[in-house]
DNA sequence: GTAGGGTTAG
């Protein structure tokens, strides 16, 4: 504080209570030589500023800086720097942006409190101009609070050039063990999917923080490393560090990818234990994970107990109803939510276009989609438009489908076009699919999936013809279908099955179990439906093939390996076929028991002979 | 007086 203020003539003590008046004393700090102005009145505004920035109060905080200008302190920069700082944490960064242009002295801080501003808010290039411009003006070096502010600017715009630029300045100037630049230098690494050097700076860290720790764990997740994030996870808890929610929501989230329900469990545990179980993030997670762990009970038993509910919740819970075929549980929650004055968002309304989808509901999908645009302002995006396709093909509208992908407002994906496929491959409908696969040969060439199809459709209609031209062309792109894989979690380990695999330490065991199996079954009537298998092979062979799916692998071990009433859970990296949802079927009947599948689409619940999807999925 | 991390979507 270098001006001198005018006199306090503007400055109403008396709407201070409990300040006296106390004139020009001597101040403790060279910073506080005033004239006409009383300097504990001034301290006491700008603690009431920061007391309006921790509680986030923007109506005080305004009227806070119309004193402050009462009092001529506009130009002075602590206070400013202050208000700058009250105006961000309260959302108001143009006002925070409006104190900052309009000071004649700009200190260090006033520059990096107004950067994490703008990277706070999501105005990463206002930011990084502001950073450019700071270098420009000569204000250099930058410090580590710049640094790692504009680190978040990058993370938040995957920068990784610009990013590696401040990584070298900073190993340069001695900056990277400061804890928070370390921090922030990881996670930019992280999500720019440059995990090996995000893990390098972990590893070279001298102090590192809860949320370096937060950071790398979540950092695997984003990588698909859930395994190595649940590792990560446990050394935390091993070495006594203080699970947060952060590392919490992020093993929660690699629980759900791997559908480790046991190991969800023991964090659900944690979270509970470290009072973290209410917490929004935490709760989200774990319905989240529960659902995607085939539990739906527990994920609305998490979801019945946060008392103040929001959005993201709702979703998480309105997409776990969807996924399980429990359409009416989901547009029951669906209105709920309306009633609890939380408006849908687009979010909300992929999973209940999907829960329509999935049930075969044509007019409520359509009654949904008009009313998102009408009722809540929320304006169709690809997964929309993609579920809408999705509806009016699997009930057998693929015409209408297909013209509303040649309406679409933007490129239709290869997802809509596969969809389109797959429901004329249900419908028959050849004219359509021929399209269809023509677009999707040309968006992912390496598909295998959609010469499959289409080779199906044709051989249904007896075209052996293009039957075999599909096979040749399958085989002259050397395209190769993506290799089935199942897990499944037992006595708390996850186990992986190949389709064929012939290396598990069990499969002799296995395989046998499997014979007796298809035996007993073949009794009730289950035929093998070869025409699930693609392969250019004879019909025994083909049979050996589909028995050897790894979604029926993986069920044959978790018979031999679970207790005998446990539910079977299992994840697969495909659709489920044909042939191993009837042989599921079959199989829930023999063993008594509740078989999980959770397919790249929905969940399918085996009991009794009969499947939660109705067959129609 | 200023800095880094997490949730829901076919």
């Amino acid at each position: 504080m270098n001006k001198k203020v005018p006199s306090s003539s503007g400055f109403h003590s008396k709407s201070l209570s409990g300040v006296s008046s106390i004139q020009s004393e001597t101040p403790s700090s060279e910073s506080l030589v005033w004239v006409g102005v009383c300097w504990t009145e001034v301290l006491y505004l700008q603690d009431l500023l920061q007391r309006c920035a921790r509680k986030r109060a923007a109506k005080e905080g305004k009227v806070c800086h119309g004193r402050t200008i009462q009092a001529g302190l506009q130009t002075d920069t602590l206070t400013s720097n202050i208000l700058i700082n009250m105006y961000s944490k309260c959302g108001l960064v143009d006002f925070a942006r409006w104190v900052f242009d309009r000071m004649p002295e700009r200190s260090l801080v006033s520059w990096n409190t107004m950067i994490s501003s703008h990277t706070r808010h999501g105005e990463e290039e206002e930011a990084l101009d502001l950073f450019m411009q700071m270098q420009r003006e000569g204000i250099t070096p930058p410090s580590e609070f710049a640094l790692s502010s504009i680190l978040c600017a990058c993370a938040a715009k995957s920068a990784v050039f610009e990013c590696q630029q401040l990584h070298a300045f900073a190993l340069k100037n001695e900056m990277v063990s400061n804890v928070f630049v370390g921090t922030a230098v990881l996670d930019v690494y992280a999500k720019c999917y440059l995990i090996k050097d995000a893990c390098r700076i972990f590893d070279r860290m001298p102090d590192r923080s809860a949320v370096t720790w937060s950071s790398m764990v979540a950092g695997y997740v984003q990588n698909d490393l859930y395994e190595e994030a649940l590792m990560l996870f446990h050394r935390a808890q091993i070495i006594g560090l203080e699970q947060t929610q952060f590392t919490l929501s992020a093993a929660l989230c690699a629980c759900a990818s791997l559908a480790a329900l046991i190991e969800g469990n023991q964090v659900h545990a944690v979270s509970i234990k470290t009072g973290f179980g209410s917490n929004l993030f935490v709760a989200a997670s774990l319905i989240d994970m529960y659902a995607k762990c085939g539990s739906i009970e527990e994920a609305y038993f998490v979801f019945s107990s946060v008392k103040e509910k929001n959005v993201v919740l709702l979703n998480a819970m309105i997409s776990g109803f969807s996924k399980h075929a429990r359409s009416l549980e989901a547009m029951i929650l669906f209105e709920k939510m309306q009633q609890m004055g939380i408006s849908p968002n687009e979010v909300t309304y992929v999973s209940v276009l999907s829960a329509c989808s999935h049930m075969g509901l044509v007019r409520k999908g359509q009654r949904y989609f008009d009313l998102m645009i009408r009722e809540h302002n929320v304006y169709p995006n690809i997964l929309h438009y993609s579920c809408l396709v999705d509806i009016l093909g699997r009930a057998g509208m693929t015409h209408e489908a297909h013209d509303l992908i040649e309406r679409l407002p933007f490129d239709a994906t290869a997802s809509m076009w596969g969809s389109l496929l797959a429901s004329c491959r249900i419908h028959g409908n050849l004219e359509v699919a021929e399209v269809a696969a023509k677009h999707l040969f040309e968006i992912e060439p390496d598909n295998a999936g959609n010469h499959i199809l289409l080779s199906n459709i044709y051989a249904e209609k007896k075209r052996w013809v293009e039957v075999a031209r599909a096979r040749k062309l399958l085989k002259d792109n050397g395209v190769k279908k993506e290799m089935g894989m199942s897990w499944i979690e037992v006595k708390g380990k996850v186990h992986k099955f190949v389709v064929g695999e012939g290396n598990h330490p069990q499969i002799a065991e296995i395989f046998a179990k499997l014979e007796d199996l298809a035996a007993e079954m073949m009794k009730l009537g289950y035929k093998a439906e070869i025409e699930h298998d693609l392969h250019d092979v004879e019909e025994d062979r083909k049979e050996e093939l589909l028995r050897h799916h790894s979604e029926k692998l993986a069920l044959t071990f978790g018979l031999i390996e679970s207790p005998p009433c446990a539910p079977i859970r299992i994840k697969k990296n495909l659709r489920i076929c044909g042939d191993c949802h009837s042989f599921m079927k079959f199989a829930s009947r023999i063993t008594g028991r509740k078989i999980i599948v959770r397919d790249t689409n929905r969940f399918h619940h085996f009991s009794d002979g009969s499947c939660s999807c109705g067959d129609f999925w």
